[in-house]
DNA sequence: CGTTTTTCCGTAAACGTTTACGAGAACACA
DNA sequence: TGTGTTCTCGTAAACGTTTACGGAAAAACG
């Protein structure tokens, strides 16, 4: 089944070296002797061996790409990585790359799954999401001084590594402005608890926003819930039993607003009419709840390609004859206004 | 930073052989040098090389499983996998098995990814999602001998290799028997007009529980569309406008269930009203629809970790000492009563 | 003590590649 | 013809493991 390099180089009565730098196109062949090698690597189906390649190369030519779920989340994951990894996929293979895919313990942001990979050797780089704003599979990966790039920012590390991330801040602004122009003053901010950058860098916009407005920063309408439906609905009365109710509310992620949207409905209060609602990122369930939900929307597959290329860009086997160079991005979401503001 | 297990042997002073031996717990080394060995190997970090290993077993330790995307599916794909891979990859970590993900190029049911997956023996194994009833992928493998298992049956390759899927048949007569058991007589089924494989099964359920209440099957009640909210909304009318119109439909998938439901507000029909909806694999969409969808529910994690060991079972590798078996299972799904029917 | 068995370990080959090195042949140039 | 250059290819080592084989030492047995 399995035809080996060895199987052609018997076949054509040429020795291994020859077929192989054919194979590799290397320039010490004579162009005939590399036709027949082609030929006859189709006619016997060769293809190289990877783990034979991996070896002697030391690398595996595969990247692995680290999926960490939420708690809670049991019954269905983030709708976001699906096409985020499709681009990412997309443009590895181009590279002849593969991609693993290794899941971190629910919850558990910890370096525990990612040194399996790194020890046995098992990709040759890694590419993070959810980071938090201090990560420790960064601070791993780097004291390791393993290949990486992350979806998404993060304090840790520095920017010793590529990261691709969604503006936040500037969407958080957005959305200030927005509703502002509608005539509101009170705007209350939900968003995850746990350590995750992006809540930071929402809350940064939100606020830059007001001050901005000359519109005084109340605490008691920024209110962090647990990152899932249940979340916001334990804390959307929070902010809406405050002695000055806000006229309009932005989630910072889509599964709390549906809980908040439930806690609100409880309370005889409906989005789009008696309060106006806005989600930082948009999921098909803000366009299919109803009211439907006003958001701001990532175009994630070319952030797939994007990060891909961006981590290529950083390892010395793949970065061009210029060397290798750390980039990082930040990209701007899309508002689509819908029916909740 | 890499340590091998040269450097072992080198620094215990002994062979390589032995070393090797001691680490994979072979009886014929003494119990002390095998402590020995196990603290080196502690003290100097020391993890096998894959590659190493691979090349010399023959092996990869790692399972590919085959992430097929619908077309048209651009922004968000199916929430459905991510709670599978989950499980999947728990179960397989436990063997200490990584999880490579091969995406198909969308909506082309096709081997082509898989080939080079096969050919240059990248993965010891591959789980196929999305089976349709005659697929390709199935039959490559099949005759290419490479081990798979596959979530959801198809009519491809016998039964020669194990497969998981959900009982759509039978969710398709308990949905008939719920609906007609509330005075319906006058049932739709929307299905997807690709030849996936689970259409086939929910129809076949549908008609038996017709029949078996002695209802007429009206073809007119029967549409296909494409998997999609687009299809859904195109094909909805065309049963909503036959002579007879239906009371309530069964969806089979909740994308189209979404874009009917969009096509009946705007005939001014509502689901829970004026008809009654159905659909036959929940998501979050459905639960947070308005109204509600009423939705029949997978087990997405475990089915993840059953189809794992149903594979390993499979494999000469990893079968128990009673031998390698084919294990073909399907699952139930559970109601989730909503507010739609 | 001699023989057999057991215990433990070293040796070396093998897995399938890639690549540094060197050598033979052909060719060019003087 | 002698020398240097270019083209092409074979040889063999190396990557890090696992494992078949054999042998030395120790133990068991008569």
């Amino acid at each position: 089944m399995a035809s080996s390099i060895h199987d052609l180089a018997r076949h054509l009565n040429i020795s291994i070296g020859t077929v192989s730098r054919a194979l590799n196109g290397r320039a010490d062949v004579n162009a005939e002797t590399r036709q027949r090698v082609l030929e006859a690597a189709r006619k016997l189906n060769y293809s190289p061996n990877q783990s034979g390649r991996s070896l002697r190369k030391g690398a595996t030519h595969s990247i692995a790409f680290m999926l960490q779920p939420h708690p809670g989340d049991q019954q269905y994951g983030e709708p976001f990585f699906i096409p985020f990894l499709t681009g990412l996929q997309a443009r590895l293979a181009e590279h002849d790359l593969d991609l693993m895919v290794v899941m971190g313990e629910p919850g558990q942001y910890q370096p525990e799954r990612l040194r399996r990979v790194v020890e046995t050797r098992r990709a040759d780089a890694v590419v993070l999401a959810n980071t938090r704003r201090e990560d420790d599979r960064i601070d791993y990966l780097s004291k390791a001084g393993f290949p990486f790039a992350t979806l998404g920012r993060s304090q840790s590390g520095g920017d010793a590594y590529p990261s691709l991330d969604i503006d936040f801040e500037r969407a958080g602004e957005e959305a200030v402005d927005r509703l502002v122009a509608r005539g509101h003053r009170r705007i209350a901010a939900i968003r995850p608890s746990l350590d995750l950058n992006f809540g930071y860098l929402f809350l940064d916009g939100y606020r830059k926003a007001l001050k901005r407005h000359g519109i005084e920063i109340d605490p008691g309408m920024i209110a962090d819930g647990f990152i899932n439906e249940t979340g916001g609905y334990q804390v959307t009365p929070r902010v809406m039993l405050s002695r000055d109710r806000p006229t309009a509310i932005i989630f910072n992620n889509d599964a709390m607003a549906l809980g908040g949207c439930k806690a609100l409905a409880e309370m005889g209060i409906r989005p789009g009419h008696d309060i106006a609602v806005i989600v930082i990122v948009d999921t098909p369930l803000c366009r299919y709840f109803s009211p439907a939900l006003t958001a701001f929307r990532p175009s994630l597959e070319p952030m797939g390609r994007r990060l891909a290329e961006m981590l290529l860009a950083s390892l010395p086997a793949f970065a061009g004859p210029e060397g290798t160079h750390i980039i990082r991005e930040v990209w701007p979401l899309e508002l689509v206004a819908r029916e909740s503001d």
